[in-house]
DNA sequence: CCGTATCCATTCCGATACTG
DNA sequence: CAGTATCGGAATGGATACGG
């Protein structure tokens, strides 16, 4: 391929995450590994994914600075595979999607994981967007500012 | 397929959600729409996407209940594209996504869109997780509580 | 201008087999 | 258990041409 990905060079920092992710089945990963997946063979079993596959985006997860493998913990001759400071930083991403989740794609009856407070055991308050100043913004409320660069592609 | 698509019945909400936006175009594409995209035009030159996957992608979304396309808003004989309720509940993933790029995938010097405060032109707060109680949690905080049904698949 | 239909190249993914 | 190698089928995505 030309270039590593798609979205390599875009302007829009959504484009970037989505490039720097990959796809669906690292996102999963990356949820399995903030719930304490470590090993292969645990991502494997939770996702149902061909080694194949899971070893690539293992390898992607690792090139992007989302999770680091490393060599052996002690012992074992495994790898464990763990989030970096910058695949920490997804948390409120994989929450927010979570909740939409909930809210939006489960029927009535049906059931569902939960993601708890681990003190008090009772669900997270909605993730919000808010101002600088606090107040509560909705999608009409907040503007894009689009970067002033020449450069072709779009800048959203 | 024998399914429309993977993730259909998977108890977690995040395969769920993932499973309804479809792909990395279609965020994209929400993206858009919460911008201000509203014809397929619009979504086509801001994307650089062919017309034909694009065309897929509005009608997946459409499907998923994520996007509305009113025939025509008058006198033109083209469709308008609106986030439905669905859609606009995105907010804050998009944003989530947005933030992570800004702080994670560009260079010091690399210039990038932003999103800002209608009102004041600021930058938005960082969307933050937490718990009922109102107390900042991060991912150590929080616990998974699997679903009880006996069903195949993992309950992440 | 808004889409649909067709074609082709590429990629992707799952199954299987194999190695340490 | 933790991966790597290979293979075939399926789906994808881009370009183009076409129709309302």
């Amino acid at each position: 391929m030309v270039a590593r990905t798609r979205f390599d060079a875009d302007p829009c920092p959504v484009a970037r995450s989505v490039n720097a992710i990959g796809d669906w089945w690292s996102l999963l990963i990356v949820r399995d590994a903030f719930d304490g997946s470590r090993r292969f063979g645990e991502f494997q079993r939770s996702l149902g994914i061909a080694k194949n596959i899971l070893a690539a985006r293992l390898r992607a997860l690792e090139e992007a600075g989302v999770l680091r493998g490393a060599p052996a913990p002690e012992g074992g001759s495994h790898r464990e595979y763990l989030l970096t400071d910058k695949g920490r930083a997804l948390f409120p991403v994989i929450v927010a999607l979570r909740q939409w989740g909930e809210g939006q794609c489960f029927g009535p009856g049906e059931d569902h994981s939960r993601l708890l407070d681990r003190r008090t055991s009772r669900p997270l308050r909605p993730v919000e967007v808010r101002a600088a100043d606090g107040r509560l913004v909705g999608p009409e409320d907040t503007v894009v500012e689009k970067v002033h660069g020449t450069e072709a592609g779009g800048a959203r």
